[in-house]
DNA sequence: TATAGTCGTGGGAGAAAGTGGGAGAAAGTG
DNA sequence: CACTTTCTCCCACTTTCTCCCACGACTATA
């Protein structure tokens, strides 16, 4: 289970350390891969993150499914087809590929943000004004707090 | 199981090379026949690529479809009449016969997108703009990613 | 305070992937 | 049957990527 926000460099290759936090759970599990695909709160673009294993069973999940239905082919095509294997090097990076890194416009300063049984990278600048965003939402309807206790649709 | 998408380029002779993250996949089948056929998405167009023992397989199901039902013969004439044999040459590439080149209209710069089983091939603006309207579909309504539990119509 | 270890970041050399062009073979046409 | 055109296979180049080594900063322990 990832906890936690951290901040790190990307660097002019694409290369980006992972927090040592998250690394030792991925030792702890013993298995290094990652997997990276787009992810999108609100119009604002990150990248979701998951462990080889989380990332398995959720697509085996997804076979189960109807393959030509529309809703099932956008899913397909947003967060699936564009989900890459990126394995931890020996001094704790991951390579970002291009595409993604793209889509999620990481340049320089970027955060790691932990989701539970994953977590998400965000361009810092984008992060803090998402974090904002959602932070102003909370203060004005509290009530979004306390919905957390009633029966909240189950999501993602 | 394919993952991620490339970008890459089609030359005049209507080669493209395949991405090796691909064809890693195929050599470990120990096979490297492709089945090449037109699809479609939400009015965009584009191919469906098959490792061949996929393919077959799929073809095995519809088998076993009533073969004289309205839509049955709608799918056989576009997606089964249209499917073409590609293998993969010693330099990695296949050559897109021309009829399902014309079809995507794949000029140059082309995508490959993994679909779980298979992969698909865009031509680059399209799936641009199909990714785009799936992003959009799913910021606006994330509930999609998890209705795909509930009663999804089965097809075909 | 000293020292060992870890963590995050940068750069360079070798390997591999992607792309372009040409020669020989095959196919289609008159 | 001969000629033209298309296609297929092979070679070669360039660019990108991947792996390895190295340095500085910070932390923890004695």
């Amino acid at each position: 289970m990832f906890r936690g926000s951290f901040e790190h460099t990307i660097d002019e290759k694409g290369r980006v350390s992972i927090p040592s936090k998250f690394r030792e759970i991925l030792v702890g599990r013993n298995d290094a891969r990652l997997i990276v695909t787009k992810f999108i709160l609100a119009s604002f673009r990150c990248l979701d993150v998951y462990p080889y294993a989380e990332w398995e069973s959720f697509e085996q999940d997804l076979r189960k499914k109807p393959r030509f239905d529309q809703n099932f082919l956008k899913i397909e095509t947003f967060y699936l087809s564009n989900a890459q294997e990126c394995a931890v090097d020996k001094q704790g990076r991951i390579l970002i590929p291009p595409l993604l890194r793209e889509y999620a416009s990481l340049r320089k300063d970027v955060m790691f943000a932990a989701a539970l049984e994953k977590f998400r990278i965000w361009d810092k600048a984008v992060w803090q004004e998402f974090n904002e965003e959602s932070e102003k939402d909370l203060a004005q309807d509290p009530r979004l707090f306390s919905n957390l206790n009633a029966g909240m649709a189950a999501d993602i």
